[in-house]
DNA sequence: CAGATATTTCCTGCTT
DNA sequence: GAAGCAGGAAATATCT
């Protein structure tokens, strides 16, 4: 087969699973590099007419599960690589997760040859891309001073029992953890919505939207994890800080999927029927409680492993993972106990087996995949 | 279009 | 009493 053929395979592949995933917002994105040499081919690696996409001018950490096909897809066309021998379930991780792999563990899903320089491209890369990372250091550092100042702030309605950062609540546009970080986006999101001050973490949504004195941020499009949930409008959704909430202006919403919420508890909250677009189903609830275990930039103290082998996790703030699930799902009135009914239903399925005793406890089963340390090549 | 799937929502009862 | 767990039932968006 030609491997002009088997890059198609590869386009076929990409295009099905992420039909319309935006791509990195380049112009948000404080790369040099990428405005010095817009098209300048990875140096070790071009020698053809392969297609450089978008993922080039990104630090691999931020790329989405698109780009590391596409980057994949470049390797393949210039190396002539026989895309037949690829697994495409290998084709489909994030960024974030791709650098978590090590040369063996490439080595072992790519083979020797196209997996060392996969290795090499990706490593090439991160170096090139350092900067990125040096100004995401300093954003976070600047995030640490403003929690500071809010903290100090009388009568904070920030301050709450045990909440950790409060900017772990908001997040200014980083501009190397937009579009571009696909996968968690809906983290992004989270941080800024996310009012630790509520129980409940959507009364601020009834709060009317003042102009902002601290600025307005717009947020970063949050695609499923599955990549292929492109939303265009909630990609312009905008949020805005305000001295006492956070608020998000939601866009048109889908009607909620499940039993409509019975009337009559606040539920002028919730009476989201429009349904505007096709929405794919993406990331399962498993996984997206997987990849927040193994990205601990990601985790924030939300959940943590109490056995790393066993696969036995807890969860240290359910109720901001559950708003952080209804993040991604554009639910604002998910909450823990619904959610844990969701992993209730996994014990049958073995995704998840039970703990007994231990509140907040979890443990992967044997049909869960993506977790165990030998998988992640760590 | 139908059926299956994966939640979402609500609920009752029980345990910690 | 609050929070969490267990699991039935119904509803529904999405997938096959």
């Amino acid at each position: 087969m030609a491997s002009s053929e088997l890059s198609r395979i590869l386009n076929n592949a990409n295009a099905n699973l992420y039909p319309s995933e935006p791509q990195p917002n380049l112009h948000a994105m404080n790369v040099p590099n990428m405005l010095r040499c817009p098209q300048q081919p990875d140096l070790a690696f071009c020698n053809s007419t392969a297609m450089l996409g978008p993922w080039h001018q990104v630090n691999p950490q931020y790329w989405s599960k698109r780009n590391v096909l596409e980057w994949i897809e470049f390797h393949v066309e210039e190396s002539k690589f026989d895309a037949s021998l690829l697994n495409l379930d290998y084709c489909s991780m994030d960024g974030p997760t791709l650098c978590l792999h090590s040369r063996g563990s490439l080595i072992n899903m790519f083979g020797p040859l196209f997996g060392e320089r996969l290795y090499h491209s990706l490593e090439s890369l991160k170096a090139k891309h350092t900067d990125d990372t040096t100004q995401s250091c300093i954003l976070n550092e600047t995030y640490a001073l403003l929690d500071d100042f809010l903290l100090d702030l009388p009568h904070s309605p920030f301050i709450s029992d045990g909440a950790g950062p409060l900017l772990d609540t908001v997040v200014i546009q980083n501009v190397h953890t937009d579009k571009t970080e696909s996968d968690f986006g809906y983290y992004n999101d989270y941080k800024i919505q996310l009012t630790p001050g509520s129980d409940n973490g959507y009364d601020s949504y009834s709060e009317s939207l003042q102009s902002s004195t601290a600025g307005s941020f717009l947020n970063p499009s949050s695609p499923e994890s599955g990549g292929s949930d492109s939303d265009p409008e909630y990609s312009e959704t905008r949020y805005q800080v305000t001295a006492q909430s956070f608020v998000k202006q939601e866009p048109m919403e889908k009607k909620k999927r499940g039993r409509p919420p019975k009337l009559g508890r606040g539920s002028e909250h919730f009476s989201e029927t429009k349904k505007n677009k096709h929405t794919p189903r993406g990331t399962h609830l498993w996984e997206f409680i997987r990849d927040i275990l193994i990205h601990p930039e990601k985790n924030q103290g939300l959940m943590k492993w109490e056995d790393r082998r066993d696969g036995i996790f807890k969860f240290l703030k359910s109720e901001a993972v559950a708003q952080l699930w209804g993040q991604k799902k554009k639910n604002s009135s998910m909450t823990y106990e619904k959610l844990s009914r969701a992993m209730r239903y996994y014990y049958k399925r073995e995704i998840l087996e039970r703990v007994d005793g231990r509140r907040l406890v979890y443990k992967f089963g044997k049909n869960s995949s993506g977790w165990k340390v030998e998988e992640l090549g760590m």
